[in-house]
DNA sequence: GTCACGTGCTTTCATAATGCAAGCAGTTAT
DNA sequence: ATAACTGCTTGCATTATGAAAGCACGTGAC
């Protein structure tokens, strides 16, 4: 099963892996809420299904976007980390958030940070990148 | 049916319209490929089906990211445009371009537009913008 | 120890989305 | 006149998603 691709231009094969409604969600809540645990993903706003969400922290795990690691204060519990390659999603959602609050409906309380975004710009996605580096990354 | 979004978050209401494997592919087409018949999009490399096409034509138009005009050449045949809304898509598919070159397994040949807005960044998408607008927003 | 609660899931089943192949009512070029 | 082209529809099989419940544990309070 090695050729399942559609075909290899790099955004049929981001959108093969990311282009669905959840993907980018769990992330989100990574990079901007700073959910690292099962449960907190489970209790966003949008209210995924536990099923899809282990196929897909699962999925973002063999993609090498993620990893799961084991929580030293609860044998049960599991800390999800961003890869560098998860890392490197930051732009993508920070330009995902501009165009939906300059486009959609959105709320202030909710757009607070793509408004930011769009005001800050890459000076911001740095500094993001950075904290989710130091926050995520292993200390080598 | 007013409230039938998930959440009022920007990214949450981006991915309930874009988010799927074949909408972002579409505006791919339009803006890097210059496609603008329903034919033309049936022929890309991922092989759409021509139902789900015609949907999510319908979709993007409803949505206000494209519109649909007739081609003075043939009764038959409709010109699909973006619109200011899908035009702002481009940094979007501009940063899944880019993300898509990086970390996925793409071919030089098909990554050769990612690789050129990598490096020529906000100078390349400007330039790209201000062509979509010459070719795809009625002059005034 | 035991009991309520927290942990990351899995299972089951209904419903919705997608994909495939064929067809259709015109229009146009030869 | 006919073949090819136009933007789609239709019918049906397959796959993905969603909602609700349950499960096998680990943990903390009493």
């Amino acid at each position: 099963m090695k050729n399942s691709y559609r075909s290899r231009c790099p955004i049929s094969l981001t959108l093969d892996l990311l282009g669905d409604r959840w993907s980018l969600l769990i992330l989100r809540d990574m990079m901007f809420a700073g959910k690292r645990h099962y449960r907190e993903f489970l209790q966003s706003d949008e209210g995924i299904a536990s099923n899809i969400l282990a196929e897909r922290l699962t999925r973002l795990v063999d993609a090498g976007i993620l990893t799961k690691s084991e929580d030293p204060t609860h044998l049960q519990k599991a800390i999800y980390s961003l890869t560098p390659m998860g890392i490197d999603l930051l732009p993508v959602l920070a330009q995902i958030g501009i165009w939906g609050r300059k486009h959609m409906p959105v709320t202030p309380a909710s757009s607070a940070v793509a408004g930011k975004l769009a005001r800050e710009g890459d000076r911001l996605i740095a500094d993001l990148t950075a904290k989710l580096k130091r926050e995520h990354l292993a200390p080598n």
